[in-house]
DNA sequence: ATATAATAGATGTATATATGAGCAAGGAGG
DNA sequence: CCTCCTTGCTCATATATACATCTATTATAT
């Protein structure tokens, strides 16, 4: 584990635990330095790892303070930035999915360009419904290519593609770029989220990558808007 | 303007540029070092940015490469992960608002938990119809402490409250918590919105903070789903 | 008493340097 | 010819240091 990691987290704790008041100054730069025996460069590492997730300000010239946070927000904060499939953010609960479609075709002309292939190259096409404790909350449409994603198998749909591709793959997965929408579900997918009346889902387009800075995943996301929703901090 | 941001600015327009084929390696770091005049860790810094905005992955042992983006894309991530208020986001369109309510209320328990507020504080209570070339796009509940933001006029609301909260008080505005849901617009909304027939609408929650860490501002937005959208990177 | 100026203290930026870890190419040995 | 390992290159992390910039307090002058 590295330093300012071990000491963001350390930090990230001690505020979850309300061992700070709103508002409250934490220790100097230079006092944490011999606290935990390591140099100001890694204290900063640290605190600004707070910064982007939200949890304290820095003022120069007078210190770093905690945020006027409500207890339950500052769990969900630390989370916020990352992105993980849907496995494996839903980790310890049950999640399971339903195989509407896996089948092998060619890409439009705006996925293959996403993905940067050619429209008479092959990319796999899946449709599932993805459960949280037994309950539909999400219909997500994929593409691969299939050069990238080899030997792509339906038990593997069932669970995790995601750690498919790192595990058995042995690819490292570095980000994913993604837009939201809100959209209003087909009849299919009232269907399958097993919604009543009138209610829109939440749009999330991504285009993943891997650490080569190859695309390797096209994928449009449809959730319940009542189930789930995305948080994010942005700093100015 | 500081050494890494220009660097930093330097590359992605050339990045931008099309200078770089999709999957090209940079130059090396130590490379940057000469040409650049400045030392490793500044030229780190300015790649980091980079690979923030999403533009280009780093591999330990090998270099940096370009990721594989289509064109239109590459300008608008270097905003995704920033944030700024509605007249500063389309600076250099027509902006303007209609304001449906301007009162002073208390607080609801849960919007002063979220201000820090007590339920028997006063904040300003806030209803616009923001306009883009004539269009209305979005509705923004808006509600702010009037011990903090004040003096807040009529007058201000037809403009910016952000560059009133900036220019005129002084304050700065550090950051932004937010939240996305899709819900459907009301009776009222369809109407300022002008929507006819099933359009849902894109749900921001924010909470936005000074640069002190204080709270300033909860809103709801409600944004017509066909209109805007939402862009962000994430890394792993 | 008020306004201005000086000063101490805190974070920001940048450099130089050392060590660690992952990658790829090339050489030794089978 | 193929495999394994060494080696050098590149980026990652961490330290020490210097100077810049901003804040808040203290001291001084009016």
């Amino acid at each position: 584990m590295l330093k300012y990691e071990a000491i963001a987290r350390e930090l990230r704790e001690d505020i979850q635990q309300g061992k700070y008041t709103p508002g409250e100054q934490l220790a100097l730069e230079k006092e944490m330095c011999q606290q935990y025996g390591v140099s100001r460069i890694t204290i900063k590492r640290a605190v600004d790892e707070l910064v982007k997730q939200g949890l304290v300000v820095k003022r120069r010239g007078s210190g770093t303070f905690v945020k006027s946070l409500k207890d339950e927000d500052v769990k969900e904060l630390s989370m916020a930035n990352q992105f993980s499939g849907f496995a494996a953010t839903f980790k310890g609960r049950k999640v399971a999915s339903k195989i509407l479609k896996f089948e092998i075709i060619h890409p439009t002309a705006e996925v293959a360009a996403k993905l940067q292939l050619a429209v008479d190259d092959f990319v796999y096409d899946i449709i599932r419904v993805r459960l949280l404790d037994d309950q539909p909350i999400v219909v997500e449409y994929t593409q691969m290519p299939i050069q990238l994603i080899t030997g792509l198998k339906r038990q593997t749909l069932e669970k995790s593609i995601y750690s498919y591709i790192e595990e058995d793959l042995g690819y490292k997965i570095q980000s994913a770029h993604r837009t939201v929408r809100a959209v209003m579900p087909t009849p299919e997918e009232r269907e399958e989220l097993q919604i009543e009346g009138v209610l829109p889902l939440l749009e999330v387009t991504q285009v993943a990558f891997l650490d080569d800075g190859r695309p390797f995943e096209y994928s449009i996301a449809h959730h319940r808007g009542d189930c789930s929703n995305f948080r994010s901090v942005s700093i100015r």
